[in-house]
RNA sequence: GGGUCACUAACUCAAUGGUAGAGUACUCGGCUUUUAACCGAUUUGUUCCGGGUUCGAGCCCCGGGUGACCCA
């Protein structure tokens, strides 16, 4: 409404009738005269409150007196009226007629200062949503995001399917998972950490282009870019390989920005990104290199690495049991942070890429990438192992390390490596965090600014 | 897991170890062009919880809770 009537003159009326309702969220009362601000979910617009226009239009006796006397801000309002531009050049909506539609009880934070209180906003998000826009902004973008993503992968064939939350093995990821328990069934089930070994069996099934948005669970700790449920995507294509998966990957976030931002220039907390394709593909070798010197190919020993390691100023270089570990330390400690724009790492040592298909020419490396924006590890793909006895070779090394008590190990999904018997196709795969993807395009420091009902503790007394 | 900081009215914030306060909101009164409207009046408390020191604790000490930030 506020862009319709842009043209319309400071004092200037339009007799049409139109009607809206939302909330109250400020009052200036005068005498026989108030002004009200109502929101509604497509912003704020001034209702001018005549005294004797409402009063010569309603049949209630008093009804400009009810209406001061009973509203509150944060009630919500229906109204019908006019259009008017006030002298002072607020578009408002001259009311005829009103209806209190329903009645808030509790008053709203400071007109002013609004809610600030962190823990408050999280906790009390509807309040959050209702003083803070930009709040509802975040989330209608998020929304727009997905749709957007979903929407360029159909273009491309991809379809989606859902696979099970509840699982009796959590796989496909390191991760320790949450437990539930299946009354009638009487056993113990496992809310997914991944969805990576389902849709691979749907890849063997067939299906050449799938992907899968939803929540998957980690039972781990809370920090500002860690949320126990969080949003992935995961998608995987036969006949692909990582190159095409890049290009792929680039496009899964530029089409989103583009659409929904209408911009690939774009502002991290404070820092410039520029999302404009092809994002620069550098191996980890050369990275490292880059950046301390060290260049792991001209090592003969993993001593002779670790002495070089150290002498670069390497911490923790003793746990490291094999050159590919140290050489993502190194990666990790020194180059990591540094990735600020868009940066495919590719080329990943294979101790550290359990279930990653070696590299067609490179001894010890697997054709691998992880995209880094401002410093973060943002996706990560992979030509998949198709194996099936290298599968079990692998798995079961994990099993070991699970018996040992390594809680993050997964244990041996029998079904997924049958699926693999009967073969699967070489496929790519790639998967992504929705919630940190989120973050970057709408500029969230937390992310809990991107998750509408973050997890918190409950308050004491509560609950 | 470790460290730092925060927590006082519905909201935003004050208060040297000495009577818990202001603004907003709420309630009441006045006002026909406001934009945090204004003017006047009234009211608003488990100072996060539990101990301790003290004649006296919102403040100092110990323990706990929740959160923020940093580190691992």
């Amino acid at each position: 409404m506020q862009e319709q009537y842009r043209e319309l003159a400071d004092g200037e009326e339009v007799e049409v009738e139109v009607a809206i309702a939302g909330r109250i969220l400020t009052r200036r009362v005068f005498g026989k005269l108030a002004f009200f601000t109502l929101q509604d979910e497509t912003g704020t617009i001034q209702l001018y409150l005549d005294k004797a226009k409402i009063e010569a239009e309603m049949p209630l006796p008093d009804a400009f007196n009810h209406l001061k006397q009973l509203t509150d801000a944060g009630d919500i309002l229906g109204v019908k009226g006019s259009i008017k531009r006030t002298e002072k050049g607020e578009l408002s909506v001259k009311v005829s007629h009103y209806s209190i539609l329903t009645k808030s009880l509790l008053p709203l934070p400071d007109k002013w200062h609004g809610l600030t209180d962190v823990e408050k906003r999280y906790r009390q998000r509807y309040v959050d949503l209702i003083v803070n826009p930009e709040v509802q902004q975040t989330f209608r973008r998020r929304a727009l995001i997905t749709a957007s993503i979903r929407r360029m992968l159909n273009l491309k064939n991809f379809i989606e399917i859902e696979t099970p939350v509840l699982q009796s093995e959590a796989g496909g990821a390191d991760a320790r998972p949450f437990v539930t328990y299946h009354n009638t069934l009487e056993m113990d089930l496992y809310l997914r950490i991944a969805t990576e070994l389902h849709l691979k069996r749907l890849v063997v099934g067939g299906f050449e282009r799938v992907f899968e948005l939803g929540r998957i669970f980690r039972n781990e700790g809370v920090s500002t870019r860690h949320n126990p449920e969080f949003t992935s995507i995961e998608i995987y294509q036969a006949y692909g390989d990582y190159k095409e998966m890049m290009t792929l990957t680039e496009e899964m976030i530029t089409t989103p920005a583009q659409e929904v931002l209408k911009t690939l220039q774009i502002t991290y907390q404070g820092e410039a990104i520029d999302l404009t394709p092809p994002w620069r593909r550098v191996t980890m070798h050369d990275l490292v290199k880059e950046h301390t010197g060290l260049d792991f190919a001209a090592f003969a020993t993993l001593e002779e690495a670790k002495a070089a390691a150290k002498a670069a100023g390497i911490h923790g270089t003793e746990d490291c049991g094999a050159i590919g570990k140290l050489l993502n330390e190194v990666f990790e400690q020194k180059v990591e942070a540094t990735l600020i724009q868009p940066t495919f790492v590719i080329d990943y040592p294979v101790e550290i890429s359990p279930l990653a298909k070696p590299h067609r020419s490179k001894p010890g490396l697997v054709e691998r990438f992880e995209l880094f924006i401002v410093g973060r590890e943002t996706a990560n793909g992979f030509s998949e192992l198709t194996d099936p006895i290298e599968q079990r070779e692998r798995l079961e090394a994990q099993a070991a390390r699970k018996a040992e008590g390594d809680l993050e190990a997964q244990g041996v999904d029998e079904d997924f490596l049958t699926a693999l018997e009967y073969g699967m196709p070489p496929t790519v795969g790639m998967g992504m965090g929705i919630d940190r993807l989120v973050m970057l395009l709408c500029d969230c420091a937390s992310i809990r600014d991107a998750i509408a009902f973050p997890l918190l503790k409950p308050e004491v007394g509560e609950a």
